[in-house]
DNA sequence: TCTGGGGTCCTAGGACCC
DNA sequence: TCTGGGGTCCTAGGACCC
């Protein structure tokens, strides 16, 4: 805990969902769900519209139509909101060298490491002055938590949702976190609330009364010393630049259970390619392929294997997921298969152990799977015209999906920093229609310099308040 | 029309070694 | 013949986070 609050949290507001608000302007001020969208599909970001009518995080999309029949339903575009973050991120990096992602859209900034004044005023001020930077290089609003520990920064930027900024004074932190339930720490999900709420107890305040023996006896050794520090606000973690992935995975839920052995087969081939196309992307390799099987009724397995050695070969990893499938009862129904790989080494190196032993295993085997080349078994599958993608038309330029059936797709035609644009429909086979890419928010060369940008109004994600949305000759546009 | 996809960390038991 | 510890690795599962 320290004694100034250099402790920056940055969440931004409604991420996915501003992020097609600020792209499709139609959209703005509207009820609008990302996530996926087929009948087994997740709410990922519901915007503020949405929430209205219930629409949260997490629930199954079908129960959201059911909430919010009249919200457009869009499947991610994961490239823009990667794009963003990556100009957010950058926002960061100019206040500290210690800045720690914890998502797209979420990071920790150490102010003091950043030498900023540790006083409540200057750091106020570092912290209006991003929210203005953002919105004026994004178009998007985020909410600012400072305090003096991770713990309390996310829990004010939390608080200053959506559009805000809420600064802890160091001193008021017990007072404050002590009514609050015990949920609001981070690590206290709905099995721990619910072994401390047997215990009787649901706040904060409670948890620290009960005393670090009675809450390692009720949760466990790291986890019970975890919660009983935090609880009392002892929270010394520090923020952390960079930390390497321990692991890769890749996993597909079916519309339909699988039953089909042959089918469960090729399937996990796939994911296996898959991932490793990840793996190699990322210049890894790892030791350990681990196969995630969900059944027809929900339970979750997996099987792991440990090579001799890392490998990021895609027929030794493609191998000892096949091995992993066979001990797994599938016949009944699966819904979900994941494959994925651990024990991630440093570096990517030529992996003689697994290789021999993979050769050991069967001539036969091992020579099939490696002639069948990785572009084939992660063939594509039919072209779908997404609700939310980018399309471009010969005639008509950029524009998005906005539904499709019956052989017939619709696109509505606008661009970022354009009106509200009008809807045409064509056959889903039009050969003047194209897959395109997501366009920048704010057109090259009118972005807001720091300098010039205004104090901050009030105004909602993606609003009328988008001066760089104004005008300028975006690429996209013949 | 219940329940995504990508991760992290912890626990616990058994094998194995010293 | 009986009885030890400790440490590490591997496997499987579960809670939690965004």
């Amino acid at each position: 805990m320290r004694g100034a609050p250099t402790i920056l949290h940055l969440d931004m507001d409604a991420f996915y969902a501003s992020a097609e608000q600020a792209a499709k302007p139609s959209l703005r001020g509207k009820p609008v769900v990302v996530g996926g969208i087929g009948p087994r599909g997740v709410v990922a970001t519901a915007s503020y519209e949405a929430r209205v009518f219930g629409v949260r995080s997490a629930m199954a999309t079908a129960q959201a139509r059911r909430l919010c029949p009249n919200a457009a339903y869009l499947t991610p575009r994961f490239t823009l909101y990667r794009q963003i973050s990556d100009v957010v991120m950058e926002q960061l990096a100019r206040l500290s060298p210690l800045v720690e992602p914890l998502s797209l859209d979420e990071a920790f900034v150490d102010l003091e490491a950043g030498g900023v004044e540790p006083s409540a005023a200057a750091v106020r001020a570092v912290g209006e002055r991003l929210r203005r930077d953002i919105r004026a290089a994004t178009g998007l609003s985020g909410s600012v938590g400072l305090a003096g520990s991770k713990m309390l920064a996310k829990i004010a930027s939390e608080q200053a949702k959506p559009d805000g900024l809420v600064l802890i004074e160091p001193g008021t932190e017990r007072e404050l976190l002590g009514p609050m339930p015990v949920r609001v720490v981070p690590g206290v999900g709905p099995a721990t609330a619910e072994t401390l709420r047997r215990a009787g107890i649901t706040t904060v305040a409670e948890t620290a009364e009960a005393g670090e023996a009675e809450l390692v006896r009720l949760l466990g050794k790291a986890h019970g010393a975890g919660l009983y520090a935090l609880a009392t606000g002892h929270d010394d973690r520090p923020v952390v630049a960079e930390r390497d992935a321990k692991s890769v995975s890749v996993e597909d839920t079916f519309e339909e259970d699988l039953t089909d052995r042959t089918r469960v087969q090729l399937e996990v081939a796939r994911l296996a390619d898959r991932c490793v196309q990840r793996l190699r992307a990322a210049g890894r390799s790892g030791r350990t392929v681990v196969v995630k099987v969900r059944r027809y009724d929900f339970s979750t397995l997996t099987r792991s294997e440990t090579l001799r050695g890392p490998t990021d070969d895609p027929a030794v990893v493609r191998e000892a997921a096949a091995r992993l499938i066979e001990t797994v009862e599938t016949t009944a129904g699966v819904r979900l298969l994941g494959v994925g790989v651990s024990g991630l080494a440093d570096y990517t190196q030529e992996d003689l152990f697994a290789q021999a032993a993979s050769e050991q295993e069967g001539e036969d085997g091992a020579r099939a799977a490696e002639e069948e080349p990785l572009e084939e078994a992660a063939a594509p599958r039919p072209r779908r015209w997404l609700p939310g993608l980018d399309v471009v038309h010969a005639e008509y330029g950029a524009g998005w999906v906005q539904g499709s059936g019956l052989g017939r797709v619709t696109v509505r035609f606008e661009q970022p920093w354009s009106e509200p644009g009008r809807v045409r429909t064509f056959a889903v086979d039009d050969p003047a229609l194209a897959p395109g890419e997501p366009l920048p928010l704010v057109p090259p060369g009118t972005q807001v310099l720091p300098e010039a940008s205004a104090p901050s109004a009030p105004s909602s994600p993606g609003g009328e308040d988008g001066a760089p949305f104004a005008g300028g000759a975006g690429r996209g546009s013949p």
